[in-house]
DNA sequence: TGGGTTACCGAAAACGTTTTCGTGTTGAAA
DNA sequence: TTTCAACACGAAAACGTTTTCGGTAACCCA
């Protein structure tokens, strides 16, 4: 087993000093061509490359990006992974990882973690705890430091970040009026609870569509579901007893346990009942019937969030403080939970 | 902006040495209480935090752990990654991921940047590319240079080294006896090109499952699929052609895509056609019908996968060189998409 | 008074780089 | 012969830690 060999090794053995070394294989001409070239042979013969973490030191730049997110087991959060590494690959930087669990004290311990030294500056989403906290002081702490933070789909207002988000508001308000124009009379929301940022975006875009059409709104048929997990009973309840004809859920989990919900009581989709979903994801695409969807591109957002990041750690001299709120377009795209 | 105070500066303000400083923050008993909690005092005050890259530097230990993987949008692999994540935080690592995008060159890159002291070891998934190709010396040479890696999911025989696996063969045998066992006869197999050992061992498990039923083997119903994207079609002749009443395919994106085609023809799901798929993901839960599934482990792999890197590396003094290869089990989950 | 402890602190090396500033040698010009 | 530039290279600082080794007092005991 031969160890990294480093600079040091690779001057002693030719019986020259480190400088000369060093110099030697980024090629300066202060060096003869003779020493260069043997220096530049012998490091070849050895594989010698510099030490990444020396390097970091000596630079104070680790070229490292780290991101925070919520989950990692999750379409959106991991497509928006994907889209960051693609622009950090490309311009050199590695990315790290930490996951929040959307858990506060796992945020604040994971940002401080990294803040030490690990990386260069952060992309970040907020947990559900920190939303509902309303607790940003670790962001702030961090931004202080100079280490800059590009927040992306859960931003808090509150903090002066670059951010990448998309329009919540004005898509879920899309959304709801395609349904209306598909001649739906009564569109029930399945949402999140309040503190969840996008929610109660997306929650507000569903009630101002109702109030621009004129349509009164019916507290009885918004669902605000905390547990993910059991929420079946309780939407089979709200499809049976209201006689809905619509349905505008905020994920595409919702939607899809609503639709199986509806067929087990042989409501027809979408004959007679219509169903759009936020977050265009896996399950839409192959889901029975396949489901109408805003589509938030997490893969742009990602590597927009990455680029805002980049192009700051790389004029970090010129500490411009106006900072950047970038919205991503989303879009419909139309399956076959709606009608035209 | 106050960038973060250093040993240094501690001690040129206290008009003390930087050694008196660390020691105090050790509580090391060389110091006077006195002294001692002064430079405590004003280490918190000045939320003094070591710098994680010099504490690397010299301590030769980065606490990170190197993933490198084929790609992140998809549930398998990212279950991995937060059972990595989960074991690597309880133990004080964090993870820095790179996708290999099933390159070659991408993964050698990837390894090569991390294996320059950005790293303590790797936890990796071999690229399409790799095993097609069967060149692993970026494995072998990171491996001499000490560092230790396991392997998951998609090994190379190879290469000694830890590795974390299912017993694919054994996996696939199980889910075939089962469709046998509900009495069907002429079972086809939707899988992909060999060279993927997953996909191959599956293959294999599928054919010694029939032999020992004594059922021929029908190379027409063996569909072995290179382009997921497009496979609709290819898919929906194998149904029609073939008058085939069990389908066992190798992931559940094969096996979604043929219940909908067989879904189109009429054919009736369980009751005519029974289907069981490779990878218990998000699609097989909410499909129509459900799919019953080989559930391969996500988070125990990554889990197990972290446990034996890190063990590796408290103990390298060691250096046994006794590598395990660690069998997660499967099981079978039964769903909509089988009859009992 | 001298020798030995003990308590407290600092200097310096080490980790692996890069880079600035010297310094010595050579050759040519004056 | 002297002077100066060009050339080739090395020493050392710096990045921020930790840790070993010394060193200097003050104290105790004989």
């Amino acid at each position: 087993m031969k160890r990294k060999v480093t600079l040091k090794q690779i001057a002693k053995e030719l019986d020259v000093s480190i400088s000369t070394v060093s110099k030697s294989l980024k090629n300066s001409s202060e060096i003869s061509e003779d020493t260069r070239l043997k220096v530049q042979a012998f490091a070849k013969l050895y594989n010698y490359k510099p030490n990444n973490i020396a390097l970091s030191l000596k630079n104070k730049k680790t070229k490292t990006i780290g991101i925070i997110i919520p989950e990692i087991v999750h379409h959106f959060f991991a497509t928006v992974i994907s889209g960051i590494e693609q622009v950090a690959n490309e311009q050199g930087y590695n990315v790290i990882v930490c996951l929040s669990d959307e858990s506060f004290d796992k945020e604040v311990i994971n940002l401080e973690m990294l803040a030490n030294g690990s990386t260069d500056g952060f992309i970040m989403s907020l947990s559900k705890e920190t939303q509902q906290k309303k607790d940003f002081h670790h962001l702030q702490e961090v931004i202080n430091q100079g280490m800059p933070i590009v927040m992306f789909d859960r931003v808090a207002n509150e903090i002066l970040a670059d951010k990448v988000i998309i329009d919540d508001l004005l898509a879920a308000y899309q959304a709801v009026n395609y349904l209306i124009e598909e001649g739906r009379k009564k569109i029930a929301l399945i949402t999140t609870v309040d503190y969840v940022s996008v929610g109660k975006l997306r929650t507000e875009g569903y009630l101002k569509a109702l109030q621009d059409h004129n349509i009164p709104i019916d507290e009885t048929i918004i669902l605000k579901i905390e547990d993910i997990d059991n929420c079946s009973d309780v939407i089979q309840k709200l499809i049976v007893d209201n006689e809905i004809d619509g349905i505008f859920a905020v994920n595409e989990l919702f939607a899809v346990v609503a639709i199986k919900e509806a067929l087990k009581k042989e409501v027809k989709i979408p004959e007679e009942l219509s169903v759009i979903a936020f977050t265009d994801g896996i399950i839409s695409k192959f889901s029975t019937p396949t489901i109408t969807t805003v589509s938030q591109n997490g893969v742009k957002m990602g590597r927009k969030a990455a680029e805002m990041l980049i192009e700051r750690l790389e004029n970090e001299d010129e500490e411009d403080e106006r900072y950047r709120t970038e919205v991503i377009e989303t879009n419909l795209i139309s399956r076959e939970s709606t009608k035209t």
